[in-house]
DNA sequence: CGGGATGCGCAACCTTTGATTGCAGATTCG
DNA sequence: CGAATCTGCAATCAAAGGTTGCGCATCCCG
């Protein structure tokens, strides 16, 4: 019930900027902490260092190649995140309509 | 397709501590700083601070009540919130599911 | 009605984290 | 070769989560 959700995948998908670079990386196939950074208002170097969160994360897997180094979603993982952002998003979702049965039933018995 | 979210929203939603608080107050109805800090591993203050984000965030009402303070979810709003993960959980699970398309077509046609 | 217990809010302080600038090493390309 | 480009590392900064230490209001009970 306690909602058992991976901290440490949930915290990776928390920040904003890490949630527009999946984005990216999902859109164009594979990228770099250069090539992202011209889409997003930080500088290359807070790109590297979310990069290195999400690749401990394992989120991303990264391939050197030659100077530059590339970057791609692990799409497993990022459905794993996806399962849970669903989980919490559903027990939530129960207990507010819990609450609503409830509070309908009041409603019908004071209507006695 | 920009997943439009409001990230005041999010972000209130996006820590762990909030997220328990949240859960503690969906399932009790309502709470104050004090009794919430006792189910948690930080100190009441510390709650405080949350439950002041929260209150920002539109997620929670509060109400004086003597010497105590009495806080509640805003039901219409962690609504929106659920709302929100979801959607941004379905545009990855839909990007997802496109690559897998085209990852079983490009199969497809090598095995011609 | 007076005093201890309980709850709250404010302030100072510490640590972690997202972000910046600066620089040196490696690789590509004209 | 040499300039351009990409990376990685280090120092620095500001914001956020967390703590301790008060002072003040309210409740409760003898």
């Amino acid at each position: 019930m306690s909602t058992a959700v991976d901290d440490d995948l949930w915290s990776a998908v928390g920040d904003p900027t890490r949630r527009r670079m999946l984005d990216l990386l999902l859109a164009d196939g594979r990228g770099t902490a250069t090539t992202l950074s011209r889409h997003l208002p930080v500088t290359r170097q807070a790109i590297a260092k979310h990069l290195a969160v999400l690749d401990r994360a394992g989120l991303v897997r990264s391939t050197p190649a030659g100077r530059e180094r590339l970057y791609e979603v692990d799409e497993a993982q990022l459905a794993r995140a996806v399962a849970q952002l669903a989980d919490v998003g559903a027990a939530w979702d129960a207990r507010l309509r819990r609450i609503k049965r409830i509070a309908e039933a009041i409603q019908r018995s004071q209507a006695d």
